[in-house]
RNA sequence: GGUCUCGUGGCCGAGCGGUUAGGCAGCGGUCUGCAAAACCGUCUACAGCGGUUCGAAUCCGCUCGAGACCU
């Protein structure tokens, strides 16, 4: 779809997957291949490493100066993908809150040692107000928050505007909803794709890695398992289509809450294709 | 033909007289630096009929169904 799109209008591809950005993994990430990117130019897909992930920020960052260089010559680039995150990262902007990875780090040390006990109530005293409204039993949130509180010495939430910062362009997003049924059973499908086509492989030979960040995602987690001995392989195949399907309805969930968003009942990418243009027309 | 065991929500599975067990799947949601992550909410079923009882998924009988064994 995006590269019948960015044909359509003579242009390049940004991929906004925070999984695709990785050279270390193609199969499990069903990344494009030479021959599906068609001669088309696509950022972010081979970026970067795994070594040294992209964060949501270092993300808005580099896709922002490559939109510019690039509507120099486009008069619409096509941004395609799954991370929410991203997406609204680029689109909207996020507000400057700092990062501190030896925080972080401390912070999951502690949380791995003490329980979230301690950190909940180092929370509740330094930012009450983000302690009224978070949900308390998701460490990750907790360890972000208080991550920030201890590098500033302020609230958490006082760095959030919420508000969607100015962009030299206009954008406008599209959501393809196919039935559930077809959209499981494609997911279903592409996960035995993907083995057939070597994930087991690719997988193997990320062994030594598998405590990255950038890997605890489907399809690698799951068959990191399979080779620890903790499942087996059909077990790690079932896991990899349910993950995934759990991970499409959160996708469609995240973009439920735009309301500008427009949707796409169409089931074929042709018939996708032309309610996208006719909406753009 | 006989004896025995068993029939719990889409699936698995506890309960064995008086709260919604629980898990999984599914569905809905949260989301501002690990996001294909992390987290939350939700589905009220006991094969059918009759009986005992204040009260039965839990006890009794019959019917239907599944399985094991015997002849």
């Amino acid at each position: 779809m995006a590269v019948a799109l960015a044909k359509k209008f003579n242009t390049v591809i940004l991929s906004a997957d925070s999984r695709q950005f990785y050279k270390e993994t193609c199969i499990g990430t069903a990344k494009p291949s030479i021959e599906e990117q068609a001669g088309i130019k696509h950022y972010f897909i081979d970026s970067h490493s795994i070594h040294q992930p992209l964060t949501s920020a270092q993300f808005e960052k580099e896709a922002l100066e490559i939109l510019e260089t690039e509507f120099e010559n486009h008069n619409t680039i096509i941004l395609v993908g799954g991370s929410g995150l991203f997406i609204d990262a680029l689109c909207h902007g996020l507000d400057d809150v700092p990062h501190d990875e030896n925080i972080k780090n401390q912070l999951n040390i502690e949380f791995e040692t003490q329980g979230l006990s301690p950190l909940l109530d180092e929370l509740m005293t330094k930012d009450p107000l983000f302690y009224a409204k978070v949900d308390l039993k998701n460490p990750v949130r907790i360890i972000r928050a208080l991550e920030v509180i201890r590098i500033a010495n302020k609230p958490f939430s006082s760095f959030h505007a919420f508000q969607s910062k100015k962009r030299p362009f206009e954008f406008q997003k599209f959501v393809i909803d196919l039935p559930r049924e077809m959209l499981y059973e494609r997911i279903n499908k592409r996960v035995d794709i993907m083995l057939e086509n070597g994930l087991l492989k690719e997988v193997e030979e990320l062994l030594d890695w598998q405590n990255l960040p950038a890997l605890n995602t489907v399809g690698y987690s799951e068959l990191f398992d399979y080779f620890n001995g903790k499942i087996t392989l059909e077990e790690a195949i079932e896991l990899i289509k349910r993950n995934s399907r759990r991970y499409a309805k959160r996708q469609l969930t995240w973009f439920r809450r735009d309301e500008k968003a427009i949707w796409t009942q169409a089931l074929t990418t042709e018939n996708q294709l032309q309610e996208i243009l006719s909406t753009l027309k």
